[in-house]
DNA sequence: GTCCAGGACCTAG
DNA sequence: CTAGGTCATGGA
């Protein structure tokens, strides 16, 4: 019937564990899953909407890490179905990062009332932001300059596969036999290395082994940052957006727009308006059609104009950027 | 080969 | 304040 077609598009499926064994043959019972019940969620878009950058889809399933949590997500009519590799006793790290508790329609209704947004939000129904791990966030970010979503997946993919805490031990014996055949690419199954890790142990020479380029002594340097205790990443929750934002930007590398996805990402602050070159082109052609608008000009627009969730709208408007026109 | 990428930073005007 | 150059690297 008809009803195995979920609005967004993909085909319901019985979840497949990340052995590659559908059902419960040779499932362990390690293994936990979850369904969380929730509707006006596109995973799919979320999750290849250049938030998060180690997050790949197999099949009709999307696999990646969590902290310490290999965990595979399904998207059916259900809802969001969910499977670790290990067992799991607490879920709440799973609803905090895919944020299914807030209320996207009232998200929604806060946006601006104009053509540029009714065209955004129709070309990504679903869409969220997701709340990720600070420093994940920070370092992912800190390598994202100038360098396309593909290419930052690359970076990040070679630094936890070369400095991260593989988590192949919580995994079932075929995975092992699938890291020696090097199928198992990228970071998937490695945690994502600490700053202290990368502080005490890992030179800017072998950072930039993992092609960052001039990025490179901006990572360590931020890490050590951290390690060291100058920089403190959970303080900056119990600040005003203001003052997190210039905490951030005293970090080597670290500019408005890069503060301004870590403050949205990975701490929730929803006015953090990043504004990259997408954004920038958005902005110009969407609402500045006729005359140019300078840099000011735009910051001070979009400040205004998008409401007090102003960085979800900007998501919206990303990926509407990023997805039209091929 | 050329242009550009979820930029930041420095310098000149 | 804005404009331009520089920093690595690789996709399109």
């Amino acid at each position: 019937m008809a009803a195995n077609q979920t609005r967004w598009g993909e085909r319901p499926r019985e979840p497949v564990l990340a052995d590659g064994h559908p059902g419960s043959r040779g499932r362990s019972p390690h293994h936990s899953e979850i369904l969380l019940p929730i509707r006006d969620y596109n995973l799919a878009a979320t999750l290849d909407s250049g938030q998060v950058f180690r997050w790949q889809r197999v099949d009709y399933a999307w696999q990646g890490v969590i902290g310490k949590h290999l965990v595979q997500l399904t998207q059916t009519d259900q809802g969001i179905h969910a499977q670790t590799a290990a067992p799991v006793d607490d879920w709440n790290f799973l609803r905090h990062f895919l944020q299914t508790d807030i209320d996207l329609a009232a998200i929604l209704k806060t946006f601006p009332d104009d053509e540029p947004m009714r065209a955004a939000i129709a070309s990504c129904r679903g869409l969220r932001l997701l709340r990720q791990d600070p420093w994940e966030c920070l370092a992912s970010f800190i390598l994202s300059s100038t360098k396309q979503i593909v290419q930052i997946r690359q970076i990040v993919a070679l630094l936890c596969e070369r400095f991260g805490q593989p988590l192949t031990p919580s995994l079932s014996p075929s995975d092992g036999e699938r890291v020696a055949e090097g199928r198992v690419r990228g970071a998937l199954y490695y945690s994502f290395p600490s700053p202290q890790y990368l502080a005490a142990a890992v030179s800017e020479a072998e950072l930039r082994a993992c092609k960052m380029g001039f990025r490179a002594p901006s990572l360590l340097h931020a890490a050590r940052q951290i390690a060291e205790g100058r920089l403190d990443l959970e303080k900056i929750c119990s600040m005003d957006y203001a003052a997190a934002r210039a905490e951030l930007m005293t970090l080597r590398g670290v500019g408005g727009k890069i503060a301004d996805c870590v403050l949205l990402f990975g701490y929730g602050f929803d006015t953090a308006f990043p504004v990259d070159v997408w954004i920038e082109r958005a902005l110009q052609e969407l609402y500045f059609p006729r005359r140019r608008a300078r840099e000011q000009r735009l910051r001070r627009f979009a400040a205004t104009h998008f409401g007090p969730h102003a960085g979800y709208a900007q998501q919206y408007l990303f990926h509407y950027m990023r997805t039209k026109r091929g």
